[in-house]
This record gives C-alpha cells, structure tokens and sequence, in this order.
DNA sequence: AAAGAATAGTCCCGATAGGGTATAAAACAG
DNA sequence: CTGTTTTATACCCTATCGGGACTATTCTTT
C-alpha cells in the first residue's frame, strides 16, 4: 500500500477534511494535499505531525 | 526501533561505511550522517533512496 | 605509542520545500 | 440545475535541505 494512499484513508476515517487536518496537524494545507498525491520530495517531520495524529510514525518496511 | 538505528543496523549488517552508503545510494556523505543521527527533517526521496538498498521503503507504522 | 580509517562537526552555496493566497475544478447537497 | 463544500492547480516568497570540501574527533590496528 502507498503511503499517500493509506493516509487518505486515515483522514477518511477520521472523517476529516484536508483542511481540518492540516490545521490540527499544524502543517500547510498545501502540504498535506502534495502528500496525498504522492509527492516523494516531502520532508519527514512534516510527514511525521500528520501521521502522529493517528498515532503513527515513519518507519522502513520491506518494499512491496 | 528508531528508523536512525535501523540504518546503521542495515548499513553495518551489509559491512559498508557511511561513505559508502552514500555512493551507492547517490546521496550525499553528509546527508547520510545527519540521517543517522535522527535529523528530522530529512527528505523522503532521499530516505528511499537508501532504504532502497536493502530492499526496504519508507511506509507509516503504529507508534511505538 | 603512532598511523590509518571511520565518523562527526562546520563552512558556503544553489535548489527547492512549504506556507500563504488566489483561482479553478470537481464532488456533493438541496 | 444551483449553490456549497472539498479538492486541485498556480503564483511568489522565505527558510532550509542537501552537496561538497575541509577540519576535528573518535576508533582500530599495528
């Protein structure tokens, strides 16, 4: 699974919209759209405030 | 497990130094020393890159 | 002990990520 | 179909990441 997919589906869940979690992450909502298009170039903090809101982290996993 | 350590298990697993990594990986010396030392705020496409060498990506977990 | 290799710290510079804002498009509701 | 919400795209600007080079420190090995 991609990582900008899964995260998607977190905020889906959550019942969020992009707006309200980039506000509740504390990142732009610019941000958190690129991310959720998959953008490579994206820094890991940034990364990181948006997953511990789902009490998640950046890790390595084995390559699909 | 801190993704930081993580590396530098892969890394001393595969008996490469930091420099050698870097090459490989076609990312900076620099670059791969702030990674791990647990610089935050590192790229992900740059993080890939060297995960990428032992079969591994960037992917969200649970929290430790 | 000294010599060598590996890792850590520091400098400057170019490229770009991210924020903000505005606009456009798409999804959705009434 | 019309108005509303959500998402996508485009612009400028500042901060900073990453690279390279150099030095310093630590760790090995002899």
């Amino acid at each position: 699974m991609e990582l900008a997919k899964e995260i998607i589906e977190m905020r889906k869940s959550a019942g969020l919209t992009q707006a309200e979690m980039a506000e509740r992450a504390g990142v732009g909502l610019r941000f958190v759209r690129e991310l959720e298009q998959g953008k490579p170039t994206a820094r890991m903090d940034k990364v990181n405030q948006v997953l511990a809101m789902f009490g998640c982290e950046l890790g390595a996993r084995t390559k699909s």
